[in-house]
Formats: structure tokens, C-alpha cells, sequence
DNA sequence: CTGCGCTTGTGACATCGTGCACAAGTCGGT
DNA sequence: ACCGACTTGTGCACGATGTCACAAGCGCAG
């Protein structure tokens, strides 16, 4: 029972999650838990932890619980965070170098490869080790990188056309911060982090 | 048939992001639009904004469509986007600083009334014409502001703590960007943007 | 005033996601 | 070797969410 269907997206954020947790537990010294401590420590539902689970598989051991270790190495290689993937950044203004700051500092299994901007002043300018490129360019840069996923954190105007410059350029997957509703290229796997709409959401609690 | 039951998130999401075409729509200068023009421009489901809009009323004339100018405006009352809301930011780092430039810069209806960080160099120091408080301070500082929601922007290692500081000082609504799983407090409307995870899910679907 | 074309608002239905409860299975003690 | 305590994995039921199709309603033309 490996990948048969497609999983959800909301099962596939649990188990980024859960992954996280885990490594919290790990940091802790904690060696095993079972679904229901787990649950109870993070605040999340055990059973559907461990329906998430089995849509890869077994995980645990019956009486027992998690191997935390196992678990975690387990999970690290489902979500393919075991290998390096390879991003480019489009629009560098305080949002986009913080993203970039944020990912260039860990040891986690992103790394940035190009980085855009159409403001004239930063193209040539380096952030970390990296020159900016001009987004005009982005057609050309990208197949020389091995850039597969972009993230888009440009002014709401220009989101579209950058987005479409950059499915053309072979990128496989988009991570949208702009406050725009994209119109989708199918190929590409896009997904939008809308930070307005939250805090709208929660305007409206307070309103009421 | 106003508001009877709790909206659900998604309900409410999108009805933030209808305004947020309509404003669209009304820039281009349209005056009139039916749902089904609506949906094919931004490649949204037509049935379902009505019965989003259905939760609230009747907003559109049958044989007709939507007045965008009259949609629109009953849409920001009704998010309760027509009144100020005041924010305490708390984290000035990279990723805090481009969301309060994001907030100070626009005529949205948010406004930013109190700043927060640990880091000694910059507490005293002005973000725009705000001093930055000590992240200790918050307690003391808060209920003197009439801030109701915090965007909540440290590291993950301090968030939880903070987050307490935060709903112990009459704070309503916290929108956190840390990448933790934060037990929340029950009174306190607490929403998470995780870009960790949305980067992970993406990276997922190229590993397989 | 009547009829026609169009669009909304809405009930019925299908699909998806989650909680519950229990059979299957594992470990440790005796 | 067996028993009992515990936990996983899973079938089932329920609730939430979205789609479809149509009746109700509006405006315009004649």
C-alpha cells in the first residue's frame, strides 16, 4: 500500500507536521511515543495521525508506539526532504530577501540558485553569494540553473507575467506570495501563502 | 438570513479574495458582472460564490448579475474591513520588518500600533515613527495600545512563549509565521501562515 | 401587459475529510 | 508458553465541502 492515489493536500501538510514535532521529541531525547501521547503533546488528533500515516504504510509497532528516530527518517524520505532542491527567487524586496535570508540559513533541503528583481539598482548586487538577475531575464537564466521550484514574492501587479515567464522556463512548481489570484498553468504545481487573507479572516472574528 | 451559524474558514477566505477581484473588476472599470463571467475570468467556481454569498444575503439582481460597486462595498462591511484594525507586530527581524513595511505602506484597514523585539540593538529604535519595545514589555505595553491582533513573527524557539505573553494581554487574534505548532489558547483566535510547510508540500510532489 | 432569455438562489446529491471503536498484533512478566 | 496490558491499523459512520440542476425572479422587447 505505497502511493496508489493521490494524497491530500492536508494529509501532506500533517505529515510535514508531524515531521516537525517529531524533531522536536528528538531534540528532547525522547526515543518512542505512541500516537496518543503525541497527540496529546501537540495538540493534534492521534487517530487521524495515524490514518495519514498508513496511506504510505506501517510505521509503528503494535503496543509500542513510534520509534521517534525511525519515524523521522521515514517521513524525511517520504516528503523527498532527504534530497536538495533547488529554488529561485523572484522579486527581492523585503518579503523576498527575508525568504531568501530565512532559507540560505539552515541546514534545511532548500538552496537558492537565482534570484530576480526589475528594480535596476539590485540587479548585479549579490544577496549571500548570489547575483541578482534582472526578471526580464528569467527566461534565460533558469534552464542554465537547476532551479525546479520558484517562489514568487513580487508585487501583486507584476505576479502573472513573472509566473508565466517562469512556467516557460521549465520551472515544475510555484510558492505564490503575491495577493493575486494566478490564473494556473496546469503543468506547474502552484500553491498561494496569503498572509492578507488570514489577517482578514481574523479582522473579521473581531468585527462581529 | 444573516448570520446564523459560524462561517467556515473557507467560506470566508474566499469571500476575501471575491473583493479582492471585484476591486480588480472595478479598476478595469466594470460596473456589472454575473457569476459565471466572474468565475471564468479568475477561474473560480461560479455555483459555489453564490452559495458563499448565500451565508450572508442576497447580494445579486436574478436575470442580471452583480452591481461590482454594490458587491463590493457590502463585502468590506461585511468583513468588517470598512473599520480600522491596530496591530502589534512582535519580532522585528527580516521577515517582521517586510510584513510592517507591507501593513504601513498601503491604505488597508490595518494599522500598526505597537513593535516588538528581543534583540536589545534595536529595541528603542524606530520603525517608521514607532519605537520598537523590549518583547518583555509586551504585558505592560499592549493594554496600553488598543491593538487587537498581533502578528506574531520570531523564531519558532520563542513563539509559544510570546503567543502567552500575547493572549494573557487582552489580545483577540494572532496570526503566526513562526513554524511551530502552537498550543493555542481557546479564547484567543489563532491562525498559522506556514511557508515551511507549503515549500515542503510542493517539494513532495517533485520527488516522486 | 405578456413572453422570453438570462441569472440568481437553493435543494439534492456526490465527494472528501475526520472521529470512533474495535480487531489484530506486540511486548513484558510470570 | 501463556496471559494481560497496551497500541496500531482500519472499517464504518458522520459531518463538512463542493457540484449540479432547476425553480424563482428580474428586465427588456414588442
Amino acid at each position: 500500500m505505497t502511493e496508489p492515489a493521490e494524497i491530500s493536500s492536508l494529509t501532506l501538510n500533517r505529515l510535514s507536521l508531524y515531521l516537525r514535532c517529531l524533531r522536536q521529541l528528538q531534540d528532547a531525547g525522547t526515543t518512542h511515543v505512541s500516537s496518543g501521547q503525541f497527540a496529546q503533546h501537540f495538540e493534534l488528533s492521534a487517530s487521524l495521525m495515524r490514518k495519514d500515516l498508513a496511506h504510505f504504510g506501517e510505521f509503528g509497532i503494535r503496543g509500542t508506539g513510534y520509534r521517534v528516530d525511525d519515524l523521522a527518517a521515514r517521513l524525511t524520505t517520504l516528503l523527498g526532504l532527504d534530497r536538495i532542491h533547488n529554488l529561485a527567487v523572484v522579486g527581492m524586496g523585503s518579503l523576498g530577501s527575508a525568504l531568501a535570508r530565512y532559507l540560505s540559513f539552515n541546514d534545511k533541503p532548500f538552496r537558492i540558485v537565482a534570484a530576480f528583481d526589475v528594480d535596476g539598482r539590485k540587479v548585479g548586487h549579490k544577496i549571500g553569494h548570489l547575483v541578482i538577475h534582472h526578471s526580464r531575464d528569467i527566461p534565460e537564466v533558469i534552464p542554465q540553473t537547476e532551479a525546479q521550484i520558484a517562489v514568487l514574492s513580487v508585487p501583486a501587479s507584476a505576479a502573472q507575467q513573472c509566473y508565466e515567464d517562469l512556467t516557460v522556463s521549465g520551472i515544475e512548481a510555484v510558492l505564490n506570495f503575491a495577493p493575486t489570484q494566478l490564473k494556473q498553468h496546469p503543468a506547474v504545481r502552484t500553491k498561494s501563502v496569503d498572509f492578507q487573507i488570514n489577517l482578514e479572516e481574523l479582522a473579521y472574528f473581531l468585527s462581529s
